[in-house]
Parts: structure tokens; sequence; C-alpha cells
DNA sequence: ACCGGCTAGATTGTATACATTTACCTCAAA
DNA sequence: TTTGAGGTAAATGTATACAATCTAGCCGGT
């Protein structure tokens, strides 16, 4: 289980490439709309054309790039309604995944870890007043417990679905968490997180699976409501990835 | 509105090999499982290297080929609760599409071209009882009808995560279109998709948006049907795009 | 006989040179 | 002054040479 402790060691250039560009165009350093040039990207991360085209490409099928129909391709701009629709697929897709956990029954051990899950965020809630550095515990945990319900669907076809679509920042279940920390309802909204979490769990393993569907879709909506409040505090604002790349239709 | 009749000069040899190897592919000529070699590919396509990994990293993308963590790609394999998922998983977003055009409003003018399409799909099934080769034209309007259904939710990102749901044959709402033209039940199936169009229609004239999705999901299961009946006749199977990759559990 | 390491071949990953297309600037004519 | 054509420069698309890595087969040891 601790197979995540590979080192960085011997990963191609067109990896880096591709984790460097993302850090580069999620931080807003470079201009949208606009061809990005690759001999520039070049020189700003030390490889070879092949590798950042490479990269290119990925992007681009991440959803940060758009290819551009002369050639090339240009750093995406998004609307808040972009990401409102994303943030609802994502709800439709882990819905779905919660239904099949319901309905074709969660195996125990997986259910366990799921629950364990909430349970340490249940602890970590319960102690601490808004402790600033649990939050980045908080993150951590939120993360896990939607990757462990995807799990739960037991459906590759699934699963690669809802990466794909969490694969932009502002539709991944930690998107706007980070935001929340600064948020003066930071604690409203993680109370109703957790008994949403809490529920999905029980609908799950009740096996009530239009529940679940329900619940999922409802607690994705949990992260507009993040937005809303993040786009009235700037602090809060400039912790969401990439929100370099939200352009407001009303400044 | 012509803007169809781009002729086929002047496409990237990127492009052209990725469809020639997706060809390859769909048409099982490929061996599956075992790593595909770069240099065959070229010597097949009669393109170099470059745009041949180009193309092999995107059919990777569209979901044809796996990565092999060595290094290069493969052929994917499908099983049928797959096939299964993916159909589901088109249901639940073709359902939030229809949602999205209930609720938020479907603009008369798109609204109307559904509606021609409709009717033209009813004169099709009219006339001829069982005639083979207009066949093709009820695949093509079927298509037709859902591209446009997909376009009535007016919401890019989700416009963009169905096509990449659909990028596989097996989800595509065309997908075993062509075999039903095969199957004995097929008129039996044609009466109920097109009933199941008519009252996806009546639903987001009338803003239904539970309605529209529910006959949405309902809809796309009838690939299932579609794909059990095939299962049963060689001939109509033959016909699916792809056949070659669906290994079934048991022979 | 079986297991382990080593060597040779093949294959992918990377860099770069070349070709082709695109975009922009200039200049001339209306 | 504006518009259009032409040319030049820069950027992408392509091909290929080179490097690093993986695979497989063989040999030697236990």
């Amino acid at each position: 289980m601790a197979g995540e402790g590979d080192h960085e060691r011997a990963v191609s250039h067109t990896v880096k490439a591709q984790l460097a560009l993302r850090d580069l165009i999620l931080s807003g350093a470079l201009p949208q709309g606009e061809r990005l040039s690759e001999l520039s990207v070049v020189e700003r991360l030390g490889v070879s054309r092949t590798p950042v085209r490479m990269a290119l490409v990925r992007l681009e099928e991440e959803g940060l790039l758009e290819a551009i129909p002369s050639g090339g391709f240009a750093v995406r701009a998004f609307s808040e309604s972009d990401i409102d629709d994303a943030i609802e697929i994502r709800g439709a897709l882990e819905g779905l995944a919660a239904r099949f956990a319901a309905e074709r029954g969660a195996s125990r051990g997986r259910l366990a870890e799921l629950k364990d899950c909430l349970a340490e965020i249940d602890d970590l809630a319960g102690l601490s007043e808004g402790s600033e550095e649990s939050f980045s515990d908080y993150v951590r945990l939120n993360a896990r417990f939607h990757a462990l319900l995807h799990a739960l669907s037991d459906s590759p076809a699934l699963m690669r679905q809802i990466d794909r679509a969490c694969a932009l920042p502002f539709a991944s279940p930690s998107g706007f968490v980070a935001a929340q920390a600064r948020l003066p309802q930071s604690r409203f909204i993680l109370t109703l997180a957790q008994d949403q979490h809490h529920c999905l769990v029980e609908a799950i393993e009740n096996r009530e699976g239009e529940r679940a569907d329900a619940l999922a879709r409802e607690h994705a909506r949990l992260a507009r409501r993040n937005l809303r409040f993040a786009f009235q505090n700037q602090s809060a604002f400039d912790l969401v990835a990439g929100s370099a790349l939200i352009k407001r239709r009303a400044r």
C-alpha cells in the first residue's frame, strides 16, 4: 500500500515538461488566449521541442490548452458558467459512482476504508475550531474520501471518465476546498459537507442507489457555493488552483 | 451552413495516421494486449515516427490504446461490463444534457431543427418495412438527432465531456445502430427508440428536466439491448464497429 | 536442473535539422 | 487613406540521427 514512495528519478522529460507547464499555466504566468510558442516553452523548461510538444498535446486533452486551427495551442480561459457546468458534470458522474456502489454492492473492505477516512475527518473537525494548518489535512482527507468513493464504483470505465472530468482543477472535489480555509463560512460548509459524506456512506451501505446519487450531486454543488463565497474574498480566491484562468463576466 | 465541404487535402500526417490507425485497430487487424511497435506502424502507414507517435498519444486519450508502463502502447480489450458501463455513462451525460435543455430552456431555432430531424426519422420509419438500404439513412439521422440533442444543452463543457465519452464506438449513440439492421428485433427496437425520441423532445419542450433525464438514460440502455441481441447474431455482431476488441467472458 | 547476472539486440525517448505553412510588415496603387 | 498583393521572417509540422532504456537470450554458478 505504500506504492506512492516512487522517487522522482527516471521520469521522462515529457512528464517533467507536462508538470512544469501545468504549474506555469495554473499560476497564470502564461498569457491566455494567444498562441503559446513552443520555442518560448523550450527555453523556459530547458528541454527539447519533442517532449514539449508531447506535453502540449496532453495538456490539450486535459483541457488547459485549446488547439488553434492554424496550428499550435493557446491557454484557455474559463467562464463562471464553464465552472458551474464542470461541477454539475462531476456531480452526475460521482452520483453514478455512488449509485453503482450502492446498487451493485460495495466490497466490505473498501467500505471500511471509506468509513475510516470518514472518522478521521470527524476527529479533525471536532478538535480544532478553525485551526489553519489542520486544513491541509482536511484537504488531503477530503481528496482521499472522494478517491475511495470513486473506487467503490468498481468500474474502470467510470473511474477513467471521472479522472478526466476532474483533470481541471475547478471540477476537482479538492478544487475549492483549499480556498475554504480563508472563508468566514468555512465552518458552516465543512459541517454540511461532512454530514453529506456521512449520509452518502449510509445510503451506499443501505443500497439506496437513488439517494446516494442525489446526495453526491448535491455534495458537488457545495463546491459552487464555495466558489461564490470565494469570489467575495480575494485572499480566498487566490488559493484556488488556476484562479488566474477564471474570467468573470462583470468585473 | 455548408461548412462541411472541406476537401480532404491539407490534413496533417498526424491526422491521417490517427484515422488510419484507428481503422486498423477497430478492424481488429492489430494484435491486442501486446505492445504495438512504432516501427511496424511506420512501415504500414508510410509516414515518419513523429506523426505516428502523436497519433498513438491521441488514440490513448481516446481510449483505444493503453500506455505500457515500460513505454509504448498496446491495443485495449473491452469486456461486456466495460461496454455496459460506458453506455450507462453516456446515458448519465446525455441525461444531463437533456435536463439542461429542459430546465434552462432550449432556443426556438435549435428545437425546431431537432423536431425536423425527428420528423425525418418518422418518414423513414413509416414508408419502408425493413428496407435494408434505408438503414444507413436511419443511422445518419439518429447520429444527427443525438448531436442536436447534445448541442441543445448549450454547454461547451458538457459537450466536450460527451464527445470524449462517445469516442469509443461502443459508447456512441450510433455504436450498435448499424448492427440493428440485421436483427430480427430491428423493427421493435426502432419503434421503441423513436418513441423515446418523441417523448424526449416533448419533455424538453415542457421543461420537464427530471423526465428528460430519465428518458435519455433509458434511451441509452436500448443500446445495451442491441448489444445483447447482437451477441446472438454473428452477422449483426460483425457490423458493430470495433467488435474485434470485445472479449466475452464465456465463449 | 534451476536461478541469477550479463551481454546483445531491439525499441522507445530525445534532440535537432529540414520543409512547409502561417503571419506580419512593407510597398504600391486606387 | 485605405486596400491589396507580395515577400520575408518566424513558427509549426515532419523526418531522422542519436541516446538511454528495456527485453530476451545465453552462459555460468549453485
